[in-house]
DNA sequence: GACAGACAATCTGTAAAACAGATTATCTGT
DNA sequence: ACAGATAATCTGTTTTACAGATTGTCTGTC
């Protein structure tokens, strides 16, 4: 059953590498889930942070998601056209518009989530039920530090220009 | 030490987000530790696959590394004319060039190794050694099985369709 | 041996996406 | 009241991916 599929020569070792692959061929897979959704996985992405209502304005959303400001305009804009958030004037700050999710938007995440635990299962269908919890929780320590690290590499660089003076 | 960082709420069992956030975490850090080298991180792959002489051909390796037939003409012409890599007309086909590396290229190649291998333990600080190496095996693993299955998704979408269907 | 069809590499043009900078309305502090 | 900062938006530029046409070459058939 399981065909051991020789994997390119040289690139099997490399980290980048490995994660371009598996990021790429979730995401195509998404893609497809969550064809009709507004803003694909970008859409979901904000849907679900209005749905938990974490950030305050559209630009603190912005950073959480890692969007840039101007990609936020044209992707609430789809996604309020679509009817699935609004865009809220803050009443204590009339420039920032808050984004929350309507009732609409709360039943089509919950659709598209369930959707995409099915994804998930097939990408991750090679790894045992216990592997699949690592993996996550892994990923998520990774996520975790990489945020609270503020995504600085500069250290990381020094070390590797370091390496190269050798 | 470990700053428990808070992940945005939702979003924190999105695997599809948090493949995101690795990714390109990982793909910012070596896209600055490879700056000047020809092509960043794509040019480092098809010097490393010409050094390993797996491809026959340029549409041959643009398969393997998943890049677009066009793409892959001015990333050699980069690299070509940095002299990494060298088009040499296959004597048996002349309308194959293979892509070949030169001794530039492999010494270039081996740095450039050298300094993502910094770049990977950098990414991966969070994660005990023992787990970086399950990791690797596991992410080998999937790619490996999404290589053999074709990255034929049709069947994943006929359940997640049959799963909205409900 | 000529010809049709396929294929490798390349070129050209187009469409989409990301992003920097300016703009408008609003807030804050002095 | 005014200067400077900030949120959202708009505008234009640049990059990028990609589809389609083009050229040279191969393969098979009649």
């Amino acid at each position: 059953m399981k065909t051991e599929h020789e994997l390119p020569a040289g690139l099997d070792d490399t980290l980048g590498w490995l994660l371009a692959q598996v990021f790429q061929n979730h995401l195509s897979a998404s893609q497809r889930a969550l064809e009709g959704f507004p803003g694909s996985q970008r859409g979901y992405m904000v849907v679900n942070a209005a749905a938990h209502g974490c950030a305050r304005n559209q630009i603190d959303m912005a950073n959480q998601l890692r969007l840039d400001r101007t990609v936020m305009v044209y992707l609430v804009d789809q996604l309020v056209e679509a009817g699935l958030v609004e865009r809220v004037p803050d009443p204590a700050d009339r420039r920032s518009k808050m984004i929350v999710a309507t009732d609409k938007g709360r039943v089509r995440l919950e659709e598209a989530t369930a959707v995409l635990r099915f994804v998930d299962d097939h990408v991750l269908a090679p790894l045992e039920p216990g592997e699949r919890a690592h993996l996550r929780e892994m990923l998520q320590r990774l996520t975790a530090h990489y945020l609270a690290t503020g995504g600085d590499y500069r250290e990381a660089c020094a070390t590797a220009a370091a390496a190269t003076d050798k």
